[in-house]
Formats: structure tokens, C-alpha cells, sequence
DNA sequence: CGCATTTGACCTGCGC
DNA sequence: GCGCAGGTCAAATGCG
């Protein structure tokens, strides 16, 4: 309470800062169906603050990569329509390798993250955000060879290659298919993308 | 002890 | 100009 008081005070600061809000920068929306609202990625987020959003009659959270050098922002919230399906917004890039993805981590539960992942599904930001159109090599489905292929070797490395890789083998998922029209992707190319991290900037950094 | 999460309040932008 | 909704901050609290 009293902290609230002397928060007041220095508000003005936030006001300064608030102009970044504003700010344009690459947006990625992913579909994913989950039971958890934090969605391991790879990367280490910090919840910075929570919302309850007119949409849904969930709330919505914010969180920021734990990097202090990385800018990176998600917005998890849930689809209203379906309470399984996370929609996760990511906001920028980030300017480093995956963290939480080392064995061990705090936060890392290997098979839940895998799970998740594989169930990811890319959605076009223009679908939900109504944003100009990206260049997304992985819009072609000739391309997803390509796409596949362009996960940098030492991502896999560095998540446990090995693991991943044969969870991603497996068979697609039906469900997450008719969760939306847009999972046009194959679980391979889902699960890319749920790395995104390294992802956002080949076709998109230029973008 | 350090880090992450929670929570309430404030600020900004947009629509009416 | 006012109100609403979204987004962010920082202190407090909890957990490992």
C-alpha cells in the first residue's frame, strides 16, 4: 500500500518508457494447444505483468526474455473459443541462443517442452493482427525443406538434438490441425518455430 | 540469498 | 473531453 504511494511518485519515469510501447517491431503469433500457459521455448522468460483482456474471459500475461540485453516480449493469452489453445505473440528478436533449453534447467521439462512444441502451429500475424504481409519462406510448402534445414545445427545441439529430434518425428497432430486452418506447417517446421528465437530473422529480419 | 512471480496502480492511445 | 482497454512498472512475496 505504501509502496503504492511511493510509486506514484516516480510514475513519470514509466510515462517516458511508455513510448517504446509504440514501437514497431516484428510480431509472431503461435497457435499453441496447451494445458499450460507458459510455453517452454528455449528461451527463459521473466512475467513482467498480467491482464485480463476484453476478448477473453482469460487473462493475459506478459513476458520478457530474462536477457537483460534481449528485448524480446511474449504475450500468452488463451483463445477464448478454446481454453486448450495458447496463443503466444512474440514481440521482436532476440540476440542470443536459447538458454532454458540446457538439461537441467530450472525451468526445462524436457518432455512437456517437446510436447508443446510439436503442437505448435505458426500463424500468419496478418490472420490475427491484420499486419502487412511477411515474408515467410515457410508459407510455401515447397519451401518447408528448406525451412527444416535452416535450423542453425547447434540449435539442436544445444537443445539435446537427439531428443528433439525424435519427438518432432513423430506422427502430426491432427488436433492442432483443426485447432486452426492456418497450421500449415508440418510439425517439424511447428516446432521451428516454436524455437523461433534464431527463426524471426532469415526471412523476416530483412522483412 | 537470488530469482521469478504476483499484484495493484499508472500511463498512453484510441474510440465515441 | 471522457472513458475504456491495453500495456508496463516496481514493490512485495514466495520458492529453490
Amino acid at each position: 500500500m505504501l509502496a503504492s504511494e511511493q510509486f506514484r511518485s516516480m510514475k513519470p519515469t514509466a510515462a517516458v518508457k511508455k513510448g517504446q510501447k509504440r514501437a514497431r517491431q516484428q510480431r509472431f503469433a503461435f497457435v499453441t494447444k496447451s494445458e499450460v500457459d507458459h510455453l517452454e521455448d528455449g528461451y527463459r522468460w521473466r512475467k513482467y505483468g498480467q491482464k485480463a483482456v476484453k476478448n477473453s474471459p482469460f487473462p493475459r500475461s506478459y513476458y520478457r526474455c530474462t536477457n537483460s540485453k534481449c528485448t524480446v516480449k511474449k504475450r500468452v493469452e488463451r483463445s477464448s473459443e478454446d481454453p486448450s489453445v495458447v496463443i503466444t505473440t512474440y514481440e521482436g528478436q532476440h540476440c542470443h541462443h536459447q538458454t532454458s533449453f540446457q538439461r537441467g534447467g530450472m525451468h526445462f521439462h524436457g518432455g512437456a517442452t517437446v510436447a508443446l512444441a510439436e503442437q505448435m502451429s505458426f500463424v500468419s500475424t496478418q490472420q490475427l493482427y491484420n499486419l502487412p504481409p511477411l515474408r515467410r519462406q515457410q508459407m510455401n510448402p515447397a519451401s518447408s525443406e528448406s525451412v527444416v534445414s535452416s535450423v542453425p545445427p547447434s540449435l539442436q545441439q544445444l537443445n539435446g538434438g537427439d531428443e528433439l529430434r525424435r519427438s518432432t518425428s513423430y506422427s502430426p497432430m491432427p488436433s492442432a490441425a483443426q485447432t486452426s486452418s492456418s497450421s500449415l506447417v508440418p510439425p517439424d517446421v511447428s516446432f521451428d518455430m516454436g524455437l523461433l528465437g534464431d527463426i524471426v530473422p532469415p526471412g523476416v529480419r530483412n522483412g
